[in-house]
DNA sequence: TTTTTAATTGTAATGGTTCCAGATAAGCGC
DNA sequence: GCGCTTATCTGGAACCATTACAATTAAAAA
């Protein structure tokens, strides 16, 4: 269990240095993404935090999201204008999204690709975050 | 005019390679896109449209903008779950959203960038399209 | 333990987009 | 040019992910 504990202890600190309250809810809907590193939309934790937490409402799944993102544990995935989905996979990466079955996988890619694309700014451009989106087919 | 034929000609082949109809709704949306290349959305060009085309409706426009991505005349550009933005440029480039004014602009990248992503991919990741956004503040 | 107030809950509202059914008009063959 | 077929246009209703709201609950400070 030392690595639950870790990860508890990562989401109290994470929740603690923003000044926020540790409850439940956040602890439940951390653990679903952490378990299950698969992309879900906020639906899907939803259905998934029923499971173990009945009276969780779906508002409260989007509340506990927006926290952990807020919080710098988990990243938004932005795919065309589908449901947002949640992935706490916080090293540099890309994501490849699937035409056929829906699918998002992650791609590392290497650091040179943040610095290079830092370089093609023109000057007065601050860049703060860059999101790469690969879409395609897998298998 | 000769420049404004070009453009004619251009949208009347690439309708017809559809087999799609020419219309002056499809002709005035494009020409909007075209005119002012700042990634407006459905409903900017909404707006714009019926300044010299009163009648025309939302639906239309909609589907007018959806043709010409169909046509491969227009990308969509998506940033975050914002309102879907149009763009006549299809030379490669990212695409750079100012968190300041929600400004969009197009930045420039380097052929060599494409590749190096295929490069990155595991087998049996077969790449349609990469949409690169980065997120940040301008001037 | 009491108090304060952030977080949770269920539901209503929002906004971008799509669907639908009827009216219109491309563009084909004559 | 004239009809005819059917794609396209139109206005409005429907859809769905997300957000806003007001009342209730529960962290955690005192």
């Amino acid at each position: 269990m030392i690595a639950t504990d870790d990860r508890k202890t990562r989401l109290q600190d994470a929740i603690a240095r923003k000044g926020m309250r540790y409850t439940k809810q956040r602890e439940h809907v951390f653990n679903i993404l952490m378990d299950k590193r698969d992309h879900p939309t906020a639906d899907e934790v939803f259905v998934r935090a029923r499971r173990k937490m009945p009276s969780i409402s779906l508002a409260t799944v989007y509340n506990c999201l927006d926290t952990l993102v807020e919080c710098d544990l988990v990243r938004q995935v932005h795919v065309e204008r589908e449901s947002t989905r949640y992935c706490p996979n916080l090293s540099e990466h890309a994501h490849f999204h699937c035409e056929k079955t829906g699918q998002v996988f992650d791609i590392d890619f290497p650091e040179a690709f943040q610095e290079g694309i830092i370089s093609q700014l023109p000057s007065g451009f601050e860049m703060d975050a860059v999101d790469i989106l690969i879409r395609g087919k897998s298998n």
